[in-house]
DNA sequence: TATTCGATCCAT
DNA sequence: TGGATCGAATAC
C-alpha cells in the first residue's frame, strides 16, 4: 500500500482530507470508518491551527514526515487526534472527528459506556480516540508503517457522497469548508458553532 | 510565575 | 445549558 497521497502540499490538505474519508482505523481489536474529517492547513496559513505559531513543544511533530499521529489533550480529560500531512515542516494536518465500528463491535461497546447507540461510539474526535483505546501514547506514532498501535487501512467500497461545511469549534476562518464528511452516515457529528466563552472578570 | 482557555463530552 | 478538569500557550 502507497499512502505518498498524504504527502500532497499542505495548500492541498482539504483535498487529503476527503480522500480520508471511508479509509479505516484500526488499533487494540477495533476497526473504524472514517466519515468525518477537517483539514488545517500548516504554519500562519490557517489561524485555526495549532502550528500556526510555529513549533511549540505540543506540536513537534506537526513538522515532521506525514502519516504520523498528532495527539493532543483537551479540556483537561479528552485526547484527539489528526494525521499529520504533506512535505515534512509544512505541518498540516488532518483532525479525525467521527466513524463508525465496522469490526471489534462487542470491544467498541465496553469502552463507551456512556453510549447512546451504536452509532454514537465513535461520534466526535474524543469518542473515536477512546472506541480505538488511544490515548497521549499514541503521540508521534506512525499509522503507516506497522510500528504504532493504529494503523490505516484503505476503504473497502468509496463513500457514498461527500459533503463540505465550515469546522467544528473554530472562531478564525469560519467562512473556510475545510469539514468534510460522508452524506447521510448516522455516525456523523452533530454540528456545533463555536461558543465564545463569557468574561468573568472585567479588562482592568 | 500567573492566568487563561480549549479542534469535547455528558447529564440536565 | 453548564460543569468537569488540567496542561500548553500566552501574558506579565
Amino acid at each position: 500500500m502507497t499512502y505518498s497521497w498524504l504527502d500532497a502540499p499542505a495548500g492541498d490538505v482539504a483535498e487529503t482530507a476527503r480522500t480520508l474519508l471511508g479509509w479505516r482505523l484500526v488499533a487494540h481489536g477495533v476497526t473504524v470508518r472514517l466519515t468525518e474529517v477537517e483539514a488545517y492547513s500548516g504554519l500562519g496559513l490557517d489561524p485555526a491551527s495549532h502550528a500556526h505559531r510555529g513549533v511549540t513543544g505540543r506540536n513537534q511533530v506537526m513538522f515532521g514526515p506525514a502519516g504520523i499521529l498528532y495527539v493532543y489533550q483537551i479540556y483537561g480529560m479528552h485526547f484527539c487526534a489528526n494525521v499529520v500531512c504533506g512535505p515534512e515542516g509544512e505541518a498540516a494536518a488532518v483532525l479525525l472527528r467521527a466513524g463508525a465500528v465496522v469490526d471489534g463491535l462487542e470491544l467498541a461497546r465496553q469502552r463507551r459506556p456512556a453510549a447512546r447507540g451504536d452509532d454514537d461510539l465513535a461520534r466526535g474526535p474524543a469518542k473515536l480516540m477512546q472506541v480505538l483505546g488511544l490515548g497521549k501514547e499514541a503521540y508521534g506514532t506512525s499509522l503507516v508503517d506497522g510500528t504504532g498501535p493504529a494503523s490505516l487501512l484503505p476503504p473497502l467500497s468509496p463513500p457514498s457522497q461527500i459533503l463540505a461545511g465550515p469546522r467544528v469549534g473554530v472562531t478564525s476562518a469560519h467562512d473556510l469548508a475545510w469539514r468534510f464528511w460522508v452524506a447521510d452516515d448516522p455516525s456523523v457529528s452533530s454540528y456545533r458553532r463555536h461558543v465564545p466563552r463569557v468574561r468573568t472578570r472585567p479588562n482592568a
